[in-house]
DNA sequence: ATTGAACTGTTCATTAATGAACTATCATAC
DNA sequence: GTATGATAGTTCATTAATGAACAGTTCAAT
C-alpha cells in the first residue's frame, strides 16, 4: 500500500516534470508558427515530415504519428500545398492514400524558420548547456524508453 | 563550426525526444478531459491549481504559469465555477484580482478522474517501470535544470 | 462480376480557443 | 482629491480545430 502510494507520487512528479518543460516548448512553437503564418497542426505536420528520410510520408502515416484528427489534417495539408511547401499526390497502387512530400520551397522555408533569431533551436541550444554530456545522453535514453512504451500502449488500446 | 553543428544536431534531437513523449501525454490528457466534460484549458487550470498549497491561486498567477490567453482563462474559469469545481472571489486589498480555489467538490472530481481506469496516472505508473530508480531521479533532475532555464528566458524576453 | 464492408481523405456544420475592445480597480504624480 | 496610466478580468466578434456525414477506392466473399 505504501509502495502503491510511492508509485502514484512518482508518476505525478514525472508528469509535472514533463509538463513544466513542455509548456515552454509549446509556447515557443506557437510563437514561431504564428510568426511564420502557420497553424499549430501545420507546424506539426512539417516537423513530422522532416523526421522521415526524403521528407515523404502518406497522410495516413502523418495522422498516426501526430494523432491529429483527419479533418484537421486535411485542412492543414491543403493550406501547406497552396503555400507551395508540400506536394500531394495519390499513392501509386492505392489511390485512396495521399503521398505528402516537402518541396524545395518548403525546405528553404523551414531552414529560415529554424535559424531565426529567438527561435526554438537557439533557445534549446543554450538550454542544453545546463546539462553535462552524460546527463544529456541519459535524458535522451530515458525519453526513448518512455516513448517506446507509450507508443506500444497506444497501439494496444486502439486509437480513437 | 563543427562544434556549432554538433550543438544544432543535439538541440534538434532533444526537441524531438521531448516531442515523442509529449505527444502521447497530450493525447491522453485530451482523452481524459473530454471524457470528463472538460476543455483542455480547464484541465490545465485544475492541474495548475493542484500544484499549489491549499489549491489556491489568483487568476493572474494561473495565467503566468500556463501561458493561456486571458480571454481563454476567463471563459474556462467561468465554466469551472458553474460546475462547482472552483470558487472565485475578489482578493482582499485588490479587488481587481480574482482568487481561485478548488472546492471540495472539485477535489473529489479530480480524485475520481485520476484513479479512473485507463487514466494517465495508470499509464505513467507502468511507463515508469521502464526506468531504474537512478534513471528516474536523473530524469527529474535534468528536467528541473531545463525548465528552470526556460522559465528564466521567458521572463527575460517578456511574455506577450 | 457483384455485393458489402473496410479504408482514406474531403466537406461542411459546430464547437473551442483567441485577439481586441472594453470595464473596473488601483497606483502615481500633480 | 483629480487626472493619467497601468493592471486584472470580462465580453464579444473572429479564427482555428474538430466531429459527423459523405464520396471514392480497395478488398473479400460469394
Amino acid at each position: 500500500m505504501e509502495h502503491e502510494n510511492q508509485k502514484l507520487v512518482r508518476s505525478t512528479q514525472l508528469l509535472r516534470s514533463f509538463w513544466s518543460v513542455q509548456k515552454n516548448i509549446v509556447r515557443f512553437v506557437q510563437k514561431i508558427a504564428v510568426e511564420n503564418g502557420l497553424s499549430i497542426p501545420q507546424y506539426t505536420i512539417l516537423m513530422t515530415l522532416t523526421l522521415h528520410k526524403e521528407m515523404k510520408m502518406t497522410q495516413k502515416k502523418v495522422g498516426e504519428q501526430t494523432f491529429l484528427p483527419k479533418s484537421t489534417l486535411s485542412h492543414a495539408v491543403d493550406g501547406l500545398v497552396q503555400e507551395g511547401f508540400l506536394s500531394r499526390q495519390q499513392v501509386e497502387g492505392n489511390r485512396r492514400e495521399m503521398e505528402l512530400m516537402i518541396t524545395d520551397n518548403g525546405k528553404a522555408f523551414l531552414k529560415r524558420m529554424h535559424l531565426q533569431d529567438g527561435g526554438i533551436h537557439q533557445l534549446f541550444q543554450s538550454a542544453m548547456e545546463q546539462l553535462t554530456d552524460k546527463q544529456y545522453e541519459e535524458l535522451i535514453e530515458s525519453h526513448l524508453l518512455l516513448s517506446a512504451y507509450l507508443e506500444s500502449q497506444v497501439k494496444d488500446q486502439g486509437g480513437k
